[in-house]
DNA sequence: GCAGTTTCGTGATATATATCATATAATTAT
DNA sequence: ATAATTATATGATATATATCACGAAACTGC
């Protein structure tokens, strides 16, 4: 984690979104931004909560420990998106870890100034308060998942995911390089389960993986494969 | 779903607990009491969101479907939670199901008159905003613990939180009566695979089960098979 | 540039858990 | 009260997925 001395452009993440105006030179005295290297972690799941995160630049991955050598993704940020917000509250430690999957710039404010915009700022808390509604949302539709779906729904509905979160270029190849091991933890299942996945649906034409590159030919295939998992 | 004439107590959930003292007669004003019967629906999955329950006695699960019949319970809730909060948002139609698993006296207020309260009353808004917090850190323990752990651990945690959560009296009988089907859906396995998890347990005298009440002898036991289920 | 570590790829095997089947007891509805 | 549904109880069987095991390729640190 090394210090940037250039600052964000103050536009990027929630808090400055949504900042009175008055209150933005307070933003740019109180943040300080810094840089990953992949791999490195911005915080580890126990840590004592001290602030919180926006991505600036990047692609992050937010995780729960399992075990010695076991992670379940929760979540993946990418510009813009706020990171540690789960350490708001009595608790003092941070419940998950987040760690740089490539280089990646960093925007992060104490939590006591972070506290201070909330109070100062009745709209950032409403939209704050929606965007935690719709997390939960979103996890409680994972944990779904999880229980109820197959492997190969899930994959199809990681894929999904990653599809629309972060986009593809116009061979559908994915704008995200994820590893099998990333996708294995983000999908609740181990490497071998889901590198067999994928390769069925190399076969059945639903997706091309060239050069660890994933690219979806069918998403409505996908979607398909993902919706009869449900049952329904 | 029956009307009652008689309202709440106004002090009860948490609109009430933080509310300020001039919007108190607005509260009342706006309030609505029903009463449900054991099995009847507060709303479903797929409904058009109105408003916000308060569960004002009696005890209700959340929950979300899979299928045709089979379901996730995600949450139980009782005297003074609040439901429906997961209807909060953009979106217009709730993501999960609530049901009365007795007798359940429910306040309610539509959701305009919600939002008001939120925008008039900075500190409710503030706490919903850490409540949601909570739940969202909750949710995601138990994804993990979904995707990971073994039913017998995770059946362990189930009856810690029940435990922690609506007590017991001084035989250690849960002061919950769930049926084995609710407890299956709240670990998400199948009904047999809990069944026979929890005979298990009362095999090794970490439970018992008399007139279909559980009772736990051994919360110590109980903790440490979720521990080592943890791989840790 | 080479050693070391991590990721990738694939088969064989084990096992936890779901599924199916069926009987009885207990509620709930009529 | 009696029928009908729903919860409980248990065994037999099937299967998806984890685990183990091993070699090759590809990064990464020094």
């Amino acid at each position: 984690m090394k210090k940037d001395k250039q600052g964000c452009d103050l536009t990027t993440c929630m808090l400055c979104r949504l900042c009175l105006k008055e209150w933005t030179p307070a933003v740019e005295a109180h943040r300080r931004n810094f840089s990953l290297k992949k791999g490195e972690m911005l915080f580890k799941e126990g840590d004592k909560v001290t602030g919180i995160y926006f991505v600036y630049a990047g692609k992050v991955k937010v995780h729960k420990h399992w075990g010695k050598d076991k992670e379940l993704i929760v979540r993946f940020a990418q510009k813009g998106d706020i990171v540690g917000h789960r350490g708001v509250g009595q608790e003092l430690v941070y419940p998950i870890s987040a760690t740089a999957l490539e280089p990646v710039t960093i925007c992060y404010v104490d939590m006591a100034f972070f506290q201070s915009s909330l109070q100062v700022n009745h709209t950032f808390l409403y939209e704050l308060m929606l965007f935690y509604a719709s997390e939960l949302q979103e996890s409680e539709r994972h944990m779904r998942n999880l229980a109820h779906m197959s492997v190969k729904g899930r994959v199809a509905n990681a894929l999904l995911l990653l599809h629309g979160k972060f986009g593809f270029n116009t061979s559908g190849v994915l704008n995200m390089k994820i590893s099998r091991n990333d996708l294995a933890a983000y999908t609740g299942a181990t490497y071998e389960t889901v590198f067999r996945t994928l390769s069925e649906l190399v076969q059945d034409r639903i997706i091309t993986i060239a050069d660890k590159e994933i690219a979806i030919i069918s998403p409505e295939k996908l979607l398909r494969l993902a919706k009869e998992d449900e049952g329904l």
